[in-house]
DNA sequence: CCATAATTCTGAACAGTGTTTAATTATAGT
DNA sequence: ACTATAATTAAACACTGTTCAGAATTATGG
C-alpha cells in the first residue's frame, strides 16, 4: 500500500509533534523513538523522514511547543502580581512549577543539543528571547538606571540562577537536607541578588 | 580463546575507566560505547559486564574520577587566595574553567542519570559533599552568624547559580550579545548575592 | 478514457547501540 | 594427570536512527 493521502504534510508534522509530547509525558524521554512516534500516528518511520529532516528536527518542534506553553504559563502567573519583585518571583516559581509538572519536556529543552554544530533557526531563538523579555520588564522597573548591558546581564544571571537551582534540586544533585528545598533556594537567590543590585545603587 | 588472566578485575576496571575518559575527551560523549571501551582495552564487551553491572556503573566511576579532578583543581585555585570573597570567586572561576576544558566529562556529571530510580552509592555522594564543603568554608567566614540551614542554603544557591550560568552560557542558550560573557555573569552573581547577604546583616 | 508522470508511503535493509548467555579455554587445586 | 573453577569470547536479542528501492495511488496531458 502507498499513497493514502489522508493528511497533509503539515498535519502529519503536527500529529507527530503531539504524539512525541504524549510519549514524553507518559513514558519518559528514554522511551521516545522514531518508530514509536510513527506508529502512534498510524504511519511508518519513512513518512516521518519525509516531514522532518531527522529526529533532531522533530525534537526542536517539541521544544518550540514547550517554550510556547512555558511562556503562557509565566504570563498567566504574572497577571496577578503588581510589584516588580513579586513579578520576578512569580516568573521564577512558575518556572519551577513547570519544571516539576512537565519534567520530561522541560529537561528536553536543555538536554537536546543540535548535532554537527548546527544553529537553531531564528524563529526558535525568537521564542527564547521572548522569555528573557518577560524577565527584563520587571527588572527594569526595579532598577531603571541600568544600562542595556547590565540589564541583559542581570536577566541572564537570574534566569540561569533559577534554572540551575531547578535543575540540580529536581535531579537530587544538591544533597539538600530536610530544611532546604528548591523554593527556599529560589527565594534566597532572588532576594539577595536584588538586594545586592540595590546596595550598589546606594554606594554609586 | 579464553582465560588469559592478564589483568585483575581491578586493573580491568581501571583500564576501562581510563579508556572511557579518553574516548570522551577525544571523540565526545556520542561516540562512547561499551564495544569501543572494550576494544580500547583489548577485551570484548562481555568482560566489561564481568567488571561493571552495566554502562551506568562505568559512567558513575568516570564521574567519580571527574569529581576528584574537579576537587583538586578547585583546591589548587584556592591556594593563592586569602580573602573569603576572592576564595569564592576562585572556586567559581576554576569551575568555569574546568567546564570549558573538560566539557564532555563535566556535562556527563549532570546529564548522567541513574536508571530505575537507583541511588548513587555513599562513597560517591561523599565526593559531592566534599565539593560543597569547599564553598562552605569561605562562606562561613563572610558571614559567621549564619545558621546551619542558612549556610547550606547559601552554598547551594551559589553552586547552582554558577553552575546554571556555566551550563547555559557554554550551551549557547542565553542569547548573550558580545558585551556579556559567562565570566561577567558569574562576577555579577557572586558580587550581588554576597552584597545581598551583607545588607540583610545590617537591617537584621 | 487511457497512458504516463508524479507523489505518497511502506518495508526492508544497514550500521550501530546495551545487554545476556552458551560455549570454550587456560589456570589452580587435588 | 584430572578435574573443577574462573576468565573470556562470540554470537545472539531486541532495540536505535536513518536511508532507499519499489509498490501503490493520485494527478496530469493527450
Amino acid at each position: 500500500m502507498a499513497r493514502r493521502n489522508d493528511h497533509s504534510r503539515e498535519q502529519i508534522q503536527q500529529m507527530a509533534i503531539t504524539a512525541a509530547i504524549g510519549i514524553l509525558n507518559e513514558e519518559g524521554p528514554g522511551q521516545l523513538s522514531t518508530r514509536k512516534v510513527a506508529s502512534a500516528i498510524g504511519y511508518t518511520v519513512g513518512t516521518l523522514y519525509l516531514v522532518f529532516r531527522n529526529l533532531d528536527e522533530l525534537l526542536l518542534h517539541v521544544n518550540a511547543a514547550t517554550l510556547d506553553e512555558l511562556h503562557s504559563a509565566i504570563r498567566s502567573a504574572l497577571a496577578n502580581q503588581h510589584t516588580p519583585v513579586e513579578q520576578l518571583k512569580a516568573i521564577a516559581f512558575s518556572y519551577l512549577e513547570f519544571a516539576r509538572h512537565q519534567y520530561a519536556r522541560w529537561s528536553l529543552l536543555y538536554s537536546h543539543q543540535l548535532q554537527n554544530g548546527e544553529q537553531a533557526p531564528a524563529w526558535f531563538n525568537d521564542k527564547v528571547n521572548a522569555l528573557f523579555g518577560l524577565v527584563e520588564i520587571p527588572l527594569k522597573t526595579v532598577k531603571p538606571d541600568m544600562s542595556h548591558k547590565d540589564l541583559v546581564c542581570a536577566t541572564r544571571v537570574l534566569w540561569s540562577g533559577v534554572h540551575g537551582a531547578c535543575e540540580l534540586a529536581l535531579n537530587n544533585k544538591l544533597r539538600l537536607g530536610d530544611e532546604v528545598s528548591a523554593d527556599v533556594l529560589i527565594h534566597s537567590m532572588i532576594d539577595n541578588y536584588l538586594a545586592g543590585l540595590a546596595c550598589e545603587q546606594v554606594t554609586a
